[in-house]
DNA sequence: TCTTAACTTGGACTTTGTCCAAGTCAACAC
DNA sequence: GTGTTGACTTGGACAAAGTCCAAGTTAAGA
């Protein structure tokens, strides 16, 4: 995620240990993590980050589209690195798994005109929801 | 909404005023409120409510399945009355305001089984975003 | 009318996230 | 290399949304 390093940069954004963390957390596992769970691995590498910066650091990586933030529960919302590629959530009722899935066609052609009541609509997010193969095989 | 309490009624809850009113609360606007503004409206009517009744009333709504619980943003959940009619929502990004909608087709079919990962997947929920009219005639 | 389990209450508590004043430091200029 | 400066970080206080619990109340059946 060095390019990502260098995108920043090419912002004017300071290039601090902090920020570099945070992008290497995002960057190494590429699942969907919380804000308090990215604080967490962040700390393993940079014992003094605080929650603050982890947070705003995040709110700021969102703001650029360099990551997208996924509320799908009410709970805390989740930070996905792959914003570069479209694609949608399936999400696991049991055990809260996420995946990322691509459903073909464009969500937005489903929604006619008369349904969009004026507005100028410029996105769809889907979220699927299931059981995980383990929790189907589970009461 | 003398239905639902009847539904309610019929496995075995009890009828209290406090769930009368939640349900009226619910019944009257057909709008998406959050369970403080289900409070507040609540209060109107029933002084003594409380917010903990509320919030397990409207948790054993969604549980049956009478009501929808909403989590479009990471803020507070939205209640939506309107259980039995399969649709959408469509969200200003300016305003908030939130729209029922009616798509095309059924999302499901969208999905192949190549990106189900061996999911029984069984609902999707589709978010469109955009700006409504109020919005787009504005900076 | 009595009984009782179910329901409600208010307040304490948790989780998630925001805000701020004070201190620190990356990047640029020299 | 050193100095300067404004952007960045920090920790702690605060806020919003929601959960939990012991004690009190009450709907509904006997």
């Amino acid at each position: 995620m060095s390019d990502l390093l260098e995108r920043l940069r090419g912002r004017g954004w300071r290039l601090t240990a902090q920020r570099r963390v945070v992008a290497e957390v995002l960057d190494g596992e590429h699942v969907h993590l919380t804000a308090d769970e990215v604080h967490a691995r962040a700390v393993e590498r940079l014992p003094e980050i605080s929650r603050a910066t982890v947070y705003n650091t995040l709110g700021e990586l969102v703001c650029i589209g360099e990551v997208l933030e996924v509320a799908t529960d009410g709970r805390a919302k989740r930070y996905d690195p792959n914003a570069h590629h479209a694609h949608q959530h399936l999400i696991c009722s049991g055990c809260g798994a996420i995946r990322d899935v691509h459903p073909l066609g464009d969500p937005l052609a489903a929604l006619p005109e008369a349904e969009r009541f004026g507005f100028t609509v410029s996105g769809a997010e889907i979220t699927y929801r299931g059981l995980c193969p383990q929790c189907t095989n589970r009461p």
